[in-house]
DNA sequence: TCCCATTGTTCGGAAATATGGAACTATGAT
DNA sequence: ATCATAGTTCCATATTTCCGAACAATGGGA
């Protein structure tokens, strides 16, 4: 099992940041992160809306998170907790993570708060 | 040959434009569309920087622009002209073209053809 | 008119990337 | 030691992207 893997802040690039959130189910689970006050396990994100997510997706997803600059992730026993890295990214590219996260927030159809699949037009 | 196609604002979906924007070619095609007034040909951006990027390539690149919702292309005899969708855009995801826009430019090595305008020197 | 230069699109195959089931690893508990 | 839990890795399939080459559409001559 390799070690993980944290970019530092000025080694980010934004197009892998915009990457990560160019899907949906990523940017609801980074999104889920941060209102979860920062820190939860990639279990606890099984599921999105509807849909259940396979766990071998789920650690790709949290993988590119990771790769990306959006999360840091540290080994807890036999768990994995992830906070979200927003304060750094603020920093470095300033109102980048709101504008993205408000862009799904507004765009999902029911009380789904935050960055939800869309299940339809 | 189909016609060109414009999604109306409603349906323009947030991970279309923040896919169609995840490619750096792509975010610097959409910056000069702003900054040359928002009207160019496609043919004027043959070149980002020292890259050629081959017409077949840019065709698809200012295909996904369109079909995001992001520029507007008409034909004009042989040639298109492409208005960025700014304005529209940015009433319907408020900050989200400027944070992404300003990200690429504050990463943007000196002289780099980057996304936007300069921020400093 | 016919021909041709210019602009951009479409086609097709190769390369890259994403998906997800199954096997595996690592840790803690009994 | 054995088992359960949480994630990772492997690998085959599916989807997407890339780009050269052929094609299509328009305007300008002769």
């Amino acid at each position: 099992m390799r070690p993980l893997i944290h970019p530092a802040i000025e080694d980010v690039r934004p197009e892998a940041i915009i990457h990560a959130l160019s899907d949906p189910n990523r940017a609801a689970i980074f999104a889920k992160i941060m209102r979860a006050g920062c820190v939860q396990a990639c279990s606890a994100v099984a599921a999105l809306g509807d849909r259940v997510i396979p766990k071998s997706s789920l650690s790709n997803h949290f993988k590119v998170l990771r790769e990306a600059g959006l999360i840091r992730s540290e080994r807890h026993g036999v768990e994995l907790r992830n906070h979200s890295r927003w304060a750094e990214v603020e920093e470095r590219f300033p109102g980048l993570l709101p504008a993205i996260i408000n862009a799904y927030a507004s765009n999902a159809p029911s009380g789904a708060q935050g960055a939800g699949p869309s299940k339809g037009e």
